[in-house]
DNA sequence: GGTATCAATATTGTATCCAATGTAAAAGGG
DNA sequence: CCCTTTTACATTGGATACAATATTGATACC
């Protein structure tokens, strides 16, 4: 017998489901800063009533991804350059910490697996695919950290800036750049050296910021 | 014309009052890790119905304070030793650098009411008051810190360990050992000096996760 | 007595309906 | 013509009602 067995107390419901999707599509940057999520239209596309929408949206708010004002709903949040400069700092000290932790826990299936998504990144052609597989690799890296809850905080983070930094990778060197030092930084993992890997990742970060912040009057527009 | 003028726009709505209410006292330890939390009962208190119950539970599972079975309901959720553990160590990583950056901008009114909030826990003789005066007081060092997300971020950590700190202070010595290593962090601050204030801030959260670690298999039970 | 099966109950997830509020167009007055 | 007021409409917040699922207790069977 052939079956796809899923376990059945895991299907999401409703509400995590169409929060999973606004979520992403906030992120990527699908929905511009600014626009006004209506919830009879979101519940329309999903099928839905409206009831598990405001739930995803209430998940949103708390995410800090929507603001909502009371019977005016709820709009995307974007970041000033002040805000972003901040998400960025934080990376830099949240990110190394937890690689730090990650790298003499390191397996090598994980290594193996590292080395496939970096190549994924440095070999993609297509630029809409770069922010995702930028975040498949970074994330590969922290798989064996034991530090979940940093882990999630730092994730949070990236969920912040995630769409900038895509815009970014779009424009100038910032692609060439990040594929030279990803190997840096994977050959550090690989090498063991959890401080250098943890010093470069954040200069990596740092790096990231410095350019997203000489664009930034481009990007909030 | 005496009338106390409120903004009306900013009235919470009935979600917004409920999930306060229930992380406030989640936080505090007033309903015990694993309680289950059932909507009927919590909408039965706040005279509503189940709908702005179901949101804030929503927004309570996103902060990570409950988690939810799908058809089962959501129970408090609580700390392993180790959870605990890397959560003071994130805290020990994040509120030092928002004091850092604090300590420069602190105006004359936050010091002045930053020695206060230092007095007013020092000086109290109420067990349960201590964890709220405790927190007041470290909130208030960093009131004019610029770092907003980083601070939202560290409050967030908070909240998941706030019930653990209140229940060290009632055993041992906690309380003494925080009060004297509070005034010197608050000396540190009023004199300028934002690295010695960091790092004695650091100290602080360390010692702290030690204390806790040291009686965690008694919290738990 | 112990266990399996099934009915009854409790609880959650969602849809539909209504009230409260904001928004924009139409009407009226100067 | 411009400004204010009013009215209709759009949208959100919340209550009630119903469907889906889990849990508990009762019954039957061995």
């Amino acid at each position: 017998m052939k079956v796809d067995f899923v376990d059945i107390s895991k299907t999401s419901s409703a509400s995590k489901i169409i929060f999973s999707a606004l979520r992403k599509a906030i992120i990527e940057g699908d929905i511009a800063v600014g626009t006004p999520l209506r919830q009879d239209e979101i519940a329309q596309s999903f099928q839905t009533s409206r009831i598990p929408v405001r739930e995803a949206l209430s998940r949103l708010e708390e995410q800090g991804l929507i603001k909502t004002h009371r019977f005016k709903g709820a709009v995307v949040v974007g970041l000033s350059a002040d805000e972003a400069s901040e998400i960025f700092d934080l990376r830099a000290l949240l990110e190394p910490e937890i690689l730090r932790g990650a790298v003499p826990q390191m397996t090598d299936a994980t290594k193996q697996t590292a080395i496939i998504r970096c190549n994924d990144f440095s070999n993609s052609s297509d630029p809409l695919a770069w922010g995702g597989l930028n975040r498949i690799f970074h994330d590969t890296l922290y798989t064996d950290s034991s530090q979940t809850f940093t882990r999630e905080v730092a994730d949070k983070a990236m969920d912040r800036v995630d769409r900038y930094i895509r815009a970014v990778l779009l424009e100038g060197n910032g692609m060439q750049r990040a594929k030279s030092e990803h190997l840096a930084i994977l050959e550090a993992c690989l090498s063991g050296n959890a401080d250098l890997a943890a010093d470069l990742h954040r200069e990596h970060i740092l790096g990231a910021k410095k350019t997203l912040l000489a664009s930034f009057p481009t990007l909030s527009k």
